[in-house]
DNA sequence: GGAATGACGATAA
DNA sequence: ATTATCGCCATTC
């Protein structure tokens, strides 16, 4: 399948997110620039087990309600900025190294 | 080829 | 704030 190489490059860059930041489906899909949110997810799905899944989060920065409950614990130990139940994607938004000013 | 589905996204009401 | 609907993209039946 060449979806490996496709999921090679989505756990790639949500290992890349470094705690305490947040990357939404949407995000990962456009700085791949292949398939869309719906496919990192399917991935995630299916390989997400070997990378921080919990750091990949919806585009309003809310976690799917499946992992909802799982990923908080890991917010919390980390130190994620939270607003509520919802990530402060305004402060945990994170991209790539040299493709964003916010060094 | 067509319909249904999914760890999504955005907009409308 | 919340629910509902449509659109997107690939996979699966």
């Amino acid at each position: 399948m060449d979806s490996e190489a496709y999921v090679e490059s989505v756990l790639r860059l949500v290992e890349q997110i470094p705690p305490g930041r947040v990357m939404s489906y949407g995000e990962i899909a456009a700085c791949i620039g292949t398939g869309g949110p719906r496919q990192v997810g399917a991935v995630m799905a299916e390989y997400g087990g070997g990378v921080p899944w919990w750091r990949v989060v919806r585009a309003d920065g809310s976690l799917p309600p499946s992992h909802d409950a799982r990923a908080r614990e890991r917010y919390r130990l980390e130190g994620t900025p939270m607003r509520g139940d919802r990530v402060e994607m305004r402060r945990a938004a994170w991209v790539p190294d040299g493709a964003v000013g916010g060094l």
